[in-house]
Order: structure tokens, then C-alpha cells, then sequence
DNA sequence: CCCTGATTCGC
DNA sequence: GCGAATCAGG
């Protein structure tokens, strides 16, 4: 897979919008959790609470990985982590950013200047929800379409959601695509299958010779309801 | 173990 | 430019 401009858009809502890197490349399909990364660090989207850089430089600035046996002889006194990067925690949770005018009294309060959430709302499968006009515009306008938390509802808030789905959590699904309870098993996974033991058990079954009358088998999808 | 992001470096 | 390998912290 190659970095399009469409998925290169994908990236950068994405990682905006506080996916972590593993769910951008599920999402993205085809490339790894490094690869966004460092496609991300490559577009310049930088920071993000990294749980690795708490401090910064005490004393030892970490001994590089790689001694780099190779001829250096460069006086490299500190070739990276320059920036000191004072920054405050990223508070990305806010949907209002709060200008917070200061100087006494200097605020208008009548209308709250508009800030620039920049809501990029990602759909089932990850799909961007974009306008037909914005194809890979800044959407400059506050979308008026209604704010959905993140889980969409207390009823489903412990269900497994498509994007909770890993290699390594069942994707059985439960209920119907477009139910609003619809959601997948979300066991941990029968190594090396898809679904949990319980499920793989419904999924593959022994192949009986020719002939054998046999009970229609349980769909995942479209039959009757499974559970 | 699992996860996270950061960084390096060979390609 | 890309991303696997690696590091380092939770």
C-alpha cells in the first residue's frame, strides 16, 4: 500500500482526532502501526502524549540504540532532543478551546467567538464522514450536525465496537449492521482464528460426507438471530 | 504479557 | 520517503 492523498487525509483526521496509532492502521488497512507513526512524525504531526517521553534530558540523554560504529568523528554535542518543550499537556479533550481573553473586562460576551474544533467525524469502517464538496479541505465551517460522544450510547459503551475490534478479539458479530446494539463478540480470540473457541466452533464446522442430511448451519449474517 | 508513541537507519 | 526494529514507559 502506498500513502494516497486520500489516505494520507485519513492519517492526519485520524491521528487529529486522538486515534491511536494501531487503530489508524487497522482502520487504513495495509500498513502497520510504525508505518503510521512515522508517517504521522514524517507529516509533521507530531506530539501527542507519548508514554515514553515523560522526562526529558536529566543527565544521560539516553545512549543511542545504535553506537554507530561508522566513522563520526563530528563533535555531535547534542545532536537531538533540542526542543526542551515546555508545552503544557495537550488538552485534547475540549471541544471549546476557551481563548480566555485576558486584560480585564476585554471580553464581548454576547457572542463567543467561534472557535475551530475542527470536527472530523469518522464512521463505521473509519470512513471519513466528508462532504461531498470537501473532498480534502481544512472544512472551515463548524458542521452543524449535531455532536455524538464518542460511544454513541450508555447501552453499547462496554460493547465491542468495530474499532475496539484487534487481531486478537473475537469479530463475531452480535445482533444486525444497522441495529443500534450491534456490536461483535469481543472475546479473546481462539489463537490463530477470528472469532473466540465458542464462536469458531460455530464457524467452522466438520464437513460431512456426501449426502448427510444435515441442519442448516447458523450465518454470522442474514439468517435468524444468533446469540 | 499487553499496550502506547518515538527514534533510528537500511532500504 | 518508507517502515521494521528497537527503545522506553504504562
Amino acid at each position: 500500500m502506498s500513502w494516497t492523498d486520500e489516505r494520507i487525509d485519513q492519517l492526519k483526521a485520524m491521528w487529529e482526532k486522538g486515534l491511536t496509532a494501531s487503530q489508524i492502521a487497522e482502520e487504513l488497512g495495509g500498513v502497520s502501526r510504525n508505518a503510521v507513526i512515522g508517517k504521522a512524525h514524517r507529516l509533521g504531526l507530531q506530539s501527542r502524549p507519548s508514554p515514553v517521553k515523560a522526562n526529558e534530558a536529566p543527565k544521560k540523554p539516553a545512549a543511542p540504540r545504535k553506537p554507530a560504529p561508522a566513522a563520526a568523528p563530528a563533535p555531535e554535542a547534542a545532536p537531538r532532543a533540542a526542543a526542551p518543550a515546555p508545552q503544557p499537556a495537550p488538552v485534547r479533550a475540549a471541544a471549546t478551546p476557551a481563548p480566555a481573553p485576558s486584560g480585564a473586562a476585554a471580553a464581548t460576551p454576547s457572542q463567543p467567538a467561534a472557535p475551530q474544533p475542527r470536527i472530523i467525524s469518522v464512521g463505521p469502517g473509519g470512513f471519513l464522514r466528508q462532504g461531498p464538496g470537501d473532498q480534502q479541505a481544512p472544512i472551515p465551517p463548524a458542521p452543524p450536525r449535531r455532536l455524538v460522544p464518542a460511544k454513541p450510547s450508555p447501552e453499547i459503551a462496554d460493547k465491542t465496537s468495530l474499532l475496539d475490534l484487534t487481531e486478537r478479539i473475537c469479530k463475531w458479530p452480535l445482533g444486525h449492521p444497522g441495529e443500534p446494539d450491534f456490536h461483535f463478540c469481543g472475546e479473546a480470540v481462539n489463537p490463530g482464528f477470528p472469532y473466540c473457541v465458542d464462536h469458531c466452533g460455530r464457524a467452522y464446522q466438520a464437513q460431512l460426507p456426501r449426502g448427510t442430511r444435515r441442519p442448516p448451519p447458523p450465518l454470522p449474517f442474514g439468517g435468524p438471530r444468533v446469540r
